[in-house]
Formats: C-alpha cells, sequence, structure tokens
DNA sequence: CACTTTAGGGCAGCCTTGTTGACATTCCAA
DNA sequence: TTGGAATGTCAACAAGGCTGCCCTAAAGTG
C-alpha cells in the first residue's frame, strides 16, 4: 500500500497513470483488442480448415523466403514437433514448398508457392485493413506510442526477433 | 498499386505511416507483445495445473463480482460448454464459488473465494509487473496512443464490453 | 391452471494445436 | 571413423476451443 504510483502527492499524470486500475484496462484493452486483431483472418481460415497456426506459419515464411524450420520455431516460440504438423499439412496443400538445404541438408527451405502467396496476400490485407482503419483513426501520434508499448511489453528475445525481421526487410 | 499510401509525393509522415510495411511491423509487434503479455501469469499458472482460461475467468470474476456465467461467456467470446469446463475446476478447488440466483434461479452468480481472489492477485500482479515497466518506460504520451489503437482495432461489440467493465469499476 | 416455448446451465465427445518421447538423418569434432 | 550434437519426422497425449444433446426454471399462451 505504500506504492509511490498511488501516491496522493502525485499530482501529475505522470505519475498518476500507473495507478492499479489505469494498468488493469491496459491488459483487458489488449486482451479484447487482440481478439478484433485476430477476427478477420480467422473468419477466411475457418473456410479453409485452417486455423491461427497456419497463418502464422505463411506468414513468416511469406516475410523471411526460404526459413528453416529451427528459424520458424524459434520465431513462433513452439516446439518442432508442433510446428511440424502444420507445415506438413501446408506442403500437403500445396501451399509451402519445403526444398532440402543446400549446404547443410539436415536443414529444410521453406518457401510459399503461388497458392501460399495468394492465400498470404488474403489474410495479411485482412488484417492489415483492420490495421489501417485504427491507424488512421487515431493518427500517426497515437501510433507511434502503440508501438513503443508494444515493444516494451515484449521479452528481449521476442525484441531481438522483431527487430531482426524488420532489418532483414530493410 | 495505386495505392494513396504508398504514393511517392507522400512526403510526410501523416500519410507515409501506412505503407503495407509499416502495417506489417505493426501485426508483428502485436503478436511478439502479447506473448510477452501473457508469459508471467503463464509461468505462474502451469505450476498449478491452470490455463490461460482459468486466468481469464478468475479475471473477470474479480472485476465483476456477482457475475453470470452467461455475462462471462458474452465477455470471453467462448460457448458455455467451454467456459464450464475451467468453472468447474476453479469451483471444484474452491477458487470460485457459485451461488444459485436470487431472482431468476437459473442463473449462478459467481465469487471469487478467499484463495481465489489470492490467487487472481498473483496473476494481476505478475501481468501489471509487466505493464507498469513498459508504462514508466515509454512515458504517458505513448500509453495514450497506445489505449487508443487498441481501442480502434476493438470490434464494436467488444469496444462495447470493454467500456462497460471500465465503467462498472468506476 | 396446464402446456408449450425459451433461456440458463451441465455433460459427453470431437478437433485443433499445444506438449513430450522416440527415432532417422546429417554434420562435425575427437 | 565413430560418437555426439543438430535438424527434422512420426506417435501419443493434454488443454481448451467447438457442436450436440439434455435437464431445469421461467415465461408466455390457450
Amino acid at each position: 500500500m505504500a506504492d509511490p504510483d498511488r501516491a496522493p502527492h502525485a499530482g501529475g499524470e505522470s505519475l498518476l497513470f500507473l495507478t492499479d486500475e489505469q494498468l488493469r484496462q491496459g491488459i483487458e484493452a489488449m486482451f479484447f483488442a487482440y481478439r478484433g486483431f485476430t477476427a478477420d483472418p480467422d473468419r477466411i481460415l475457418a473456410t479453409l480448415d485452417y486455423g491461427r497456426a497456419h497463418h502464422r506459419a505463411l506468414h513468416f515464411c511469406a516475410c523471411a523466403p526460404g526459413t528453416t524450420v529451427s528459424n520458424l520455431i524459434s520465431i513462433l516460440g513452439v516446439t518442432k514437433q508442433s510446428l511440424n504438423r502444420v507445415l506438413r499439412t501446408l506442403v500437403a496443400d500445396g501451399l509451402i514448398e519445403s526444398r532440402v538445404g543446400h549446404a547443410d541438408k539436415r536443414e529444410r527451405n521453406l518457401f510459399l508457392t503461388e497458392a501460399g502467396q495468394e492465400l498470404e496476400q488474403r489474410l495479411s490485407d485482412a488484417q492489415r485493413a483492420r490495421m489501417r482503419a485504427a491507424y488512421r483513426q487515431v493518427g500517426p501520434e497515437a501510433v507511434s506510442g502503440f508501438r513503443k508499448v508494444l515493444e516494451a511489453m515484449m521479452d528481449p528475445e521476442q525484441r531481438r526477433q522483431y527487430h531482426a525481421l524488420r532489418d532483414g526487410r530493410a
């Protein structure tokens, strides 16, 4: 109860905005917003008998073509067995191509096929549309703050990967 | 390709910040940040053989004591069968008390027991700690933007519930 | 006052997608 | 060249979504 953030003498917003209630609101906002964030792609995926796991695999294959299973595992934070099941169906359905590694034959390099690119684009478009609408609505100032908070919330390892992906495309 | 957001004449950030690449970064930030957002409570839950679903139930029971199963269902966006399984274990473990409704005996009013409050507090504390650290790091300006974007990303129904919860506590 | 309809809630069973365990292949280093 | 480490695959299991079916209580209707 001696939390300085709740100290009565903290008159300015700079301290007051960290009350438990404010933090709780942020937590709930994150919860509800994430539902919205995934809602549009989820609807498309459902019609194709795919799930969010497939979307994630397609997304990161799209933005890092030729990536390996290992790399995808560390980005997605799942076990290789879990990823493998998803990849297997995507390869079987002709959305992803898995080529045996050139230098290291243990590795598999993953690429989207034309059909894979097409679906990934459809999913991305749906998700971006909502993002774009939100960004437009609140303005660049708010978007900058949004990005800052998200980055500050990541684990260091996740932040590292986030930057690596960005830089890889730049 | 005639996307106005990518128009080369858009010199100011006010238009440029909506490129596909910027939106893609936002999407990935959301993905990585959500992992961080749930990481701390997840660790606690794992030691108790609970999952995120239990955390959610505890959270919304805590902030709306006496709420009904129906209400929880609409907040969480899951089916009653799905919620029921989670509630059953929480009631069996003595973390939640389910009282038959007073006016309408079909309803069940849900309350946290003392043990339930204790666990909810532990989970909340862990999650808030990360949120607090992030908020502190980026400052109130950024936090305000963060909240604005999240709210803009919600579906109207989710936004309505988000506000209802806030107002219910105010 | 019965009698049907509607709503809240519970149980059983299925599916996706996480998990660990066991295994094959490939590479590399002793 | 051989044993260990790394990559990826297959099998089996668990959590938590889902639909379907059922019971009880309330509400509407003759």
